[in-house]
DNA sequence: AGAATTACCTGAGCGC
DNA sequence: TGCGCTCAGGTAATTC
């Protein structure tokens, strides 16, 4: 599923070849999204040039002028560049065309995405306007998530995955970051210290970085812009052996989400 | 306010 | 072969 890390390798690689271009063409096929598509984007878009391309935790921007294309992948959706003639498939929804030689197709099985339009200022919109710091800027420190967890009796795992408290942290990554400050999943959030709460912001970030690095080296064809290979320790290892140690990892449900540790390396 | 629960959706995997 | 069940999970909305 895509989680911050694809989304921004997404982002780069539509920027490197979108922005610029004057939308022609929309097609919408299924605007029964979560939130319903609106059908006006039909009208709206062409005619308008894509000025920029930007992401506020996992919503992708693309700033039209006049107003802002937003978009969600939610569980399994993905932004494709085709060919002019590539024919729809099953549950490609919706197309964009630019300069009428480029394509841009949402494709989302489980219809968990958002395709919106807003005009106005980002901050002002509902559906950004609670987010939290992003993970990848200086805003998102150890003293930060400290004061954020304090008093708190989530666990720390639920905490980070919490938007409003730090943006685009999904279920693998918190599981994987969690791993690598050797902090335990289901530990209050306000039982971390100000040295746990850096470890964790650090480990954040790095997982972050890595799995974009990883994502903007490998191959990144037209055909998969938001899905590539990535080593991930814990998330999925579920009774396999630890990387670091001779114990099995273990598996429980925090939220209703799966969670991966390993009991003698995260305490 | 914060925590917990529910809703949205479909493909995959499994037991029978 | 296929039916029915469970699970996967980001986020907003709802309830406690």
């Amino acid at each position: 599923m895509p989680e911050l890390p694809e989304v921004e390798v997404t982002r780069r690689r539509l920027e490197r070849d979108l922005v610029g271009k004057r939308f022609t063409q929309v097609v919408l096929r299924v605007a029964k999204l979560r939130i319903p598509v609106p059908p006006e984007l039909t009208e709206i878009l062409p005619g308008l040039t894509l000025q920029a391309i930007t992401r506020r935790g996992k919503y992708l921007l693309f700033d039209c002028g006049s107003g802002s294309l937003l978009i969600h992948l939610g569980m399994t959706g993905f932004l494709r560049l085709l060919q002019v003639f590539s024919p729809p498939e099953k549950h490609d929804h919706i197309d964009f065309l630019f300069d009428d030689t480029l394509l841009l197709r949402f494709h989302d099985p489980r219809k968990f995405g958002i395709v919106n339009w807003f005009t106005g200022e980002p901050g002002q919109q509902p559906l950004l306007a609670d987010i939290g710091p992003e993970p990848l800027t200086d805003a998102f420190t150890g003293g930060y998530l400290f004061n954020a967890a304090r008093g708190r009796s989530v666990t720390i795992k639920q905490l980070i995955m919490n938007s409003a408290v730090v943006a685009g942290v999904g279920n693998i990554y918190a599981n994987e970051a969690l791993y690598r400050a050797g902090i335990r999943p289901d530990r209050a959030a306000g039982s971390l210290t100000l040295h746990e709460c850096s470890l964790l912001a650090a480990s954040v970030r790095s997982v972050l970085e890595e799995s974009i690095s990883a994502g903007i080296n490998c191959l990144v064809t037209a055909e998969t812009i938001a899905y590539y290979p990535q080593e991930l320790k814990v998330y999925g290892r579920g009774g396999e052996v630890c990387s670091e140690c001779d114990g099995m990892l273990d598996e429980m449900r925090l939220g209703n989400r799966s969670t991966v540790f390993c009991r003698n390396c995260q305490i």
